[in-house]
DNA sequence: CGCGACGTTGATTTGCCTCAACGATTGTGG
DNA sequence: CCACAATCGTTGAGGCAAATCAACGTCGCG
């Protein structure tokens, strides 16, 4: 038992293992040289991980809580661009990619457990493991779909229906959540949200 | 000379390796295996290379012309989901993946020349030669990104913006196709994008 | 020629935003 | 422990960007 209410690195390696097994099989001794390459790191609630300016030098698995990424526009305001939970990854692509200054922030939501990868670590997994390359080319190309079917979504639907397709694919997280901030990620106003949140839940 | 405006399949094989090689090295012997599963084909203007409830069977790489994918809501809209011309990728990656009926059309909006890919030569090349699974995951990481910059584009920006953005872009593009299709592409009506342009060029 | 595809323009409507004010809750320092 | 600020959600009045509906001109083409 640990202490507090944390899941803990024993129990944290084993999730990541079984993310990664479920897409491609990876023998004992390239297991354990994976997980050789990750940080293991507690986050406090409103803990950035990544702020704008910075170089995002990592790719970040979630194995308990919720993060997420946004950025500031020329007004101020805030503009979600995803949420992560247990079991996704976060980063900056564009700017871990380049290792170009970031343009967005990515802070928790909740108290956090997260492994981290750096740029070098992740080169030399490529390199020594290729079916790593094969994991993330699945994982960006289903994150290239989802990402397709949200514009789609965005040009097709009303708000209110945006909503409850929001309610529907991430089923719970609207618990876990500040609603603003559902609405930042929905492209529409704290207000509206709530309007429309008045008629569609009457139902 | 060919007698025809084409490319034609020896100049088409140059383009396509160049094409890999800005993102990975292969050997000689790589090559000439990768070329062997390709397909060229020649597709006259409004042609489908895939219809909706098709499964989509091939990864389609653009030689020369111009194609667009597209659905039709409900209501019997169309709404182009992507442009793709010269060395871009395009296909139904959901349906691809899962041979799942795709729900999207695709076409060509000129003459074109194309390579296409199969599944089972594109998991042959990925056993054969794993760094195809690198240059797909790169692409794929890239249209990850570039798709997030478009929804928070469609946030962030008036119609007008998003349409000066669309001709950064892709220079010359709105020359080649048709403007209700870039509406469509833009999430705008045709007569709104009409209106926009009358005023946006008098600048 | 006549028809369909395409672009334009104008009148009206609507989905969502802006601005503003107000409770409820949480957190924090004195 | 209370006072006060900050954060969060709600509600309402008014405004604007873009949609809808409709009509019309122009091509290219069978």
């Amino acid at each position: 038992m640990s202490k507090e209410n944390t899941i803990g690195k024993e129990a944290a390696n084993d999730a990541i293992v079984a993310h990664i097994k479920e897409v491609i099989n990876i023998e004992p001794a390239e297991q354990s040289y994976f997980l050789s390459l990750l940080k293991y790191k507690k986050v406090r609630r409103r803990q950035y991980i990544l702020q704008a300016d910075d170089v995002c030098r990592h790719e970040t698995y979630i194995i308990k809580g919720c993060m997420r990424s946004y950025f500031i526009d020329e007004n101020g305001i805030e503009h979600v661009i995803m949420f992560a939970i247990e079991n996704c990854w976060i980063g900056d692509g564009l700017s871990f990619s380049n290792s170009t200054p970031s343009a967005v922030n990515i802070d928790a939501l909740d108290a956090c457990e997260i492994f981290q990868i750096d740029k070098p670590s992740l080169e030399a997994l490529y390199e020594k493991v290729p079916a790593f390359e094969r994991f993330f080319r699945i994982k960006f190309q289903t994150a290239f779909i989802a990402e397709q079917q949200r514009v789609i979504c965005n040009f097709t639907k009303s708000a209110q229906d945006r909503y409850l397709t929001f309610l529907e694919r991430f089923p719970g997280l609207e618990q876990r959540i500040p609603q603003h901030q559902i609405a930042s990620f929905l492209g529409i106003t704290p207000q509206f949200l709530s309007q429309v949140r008045t008629i569609a839940l009457k139902k």
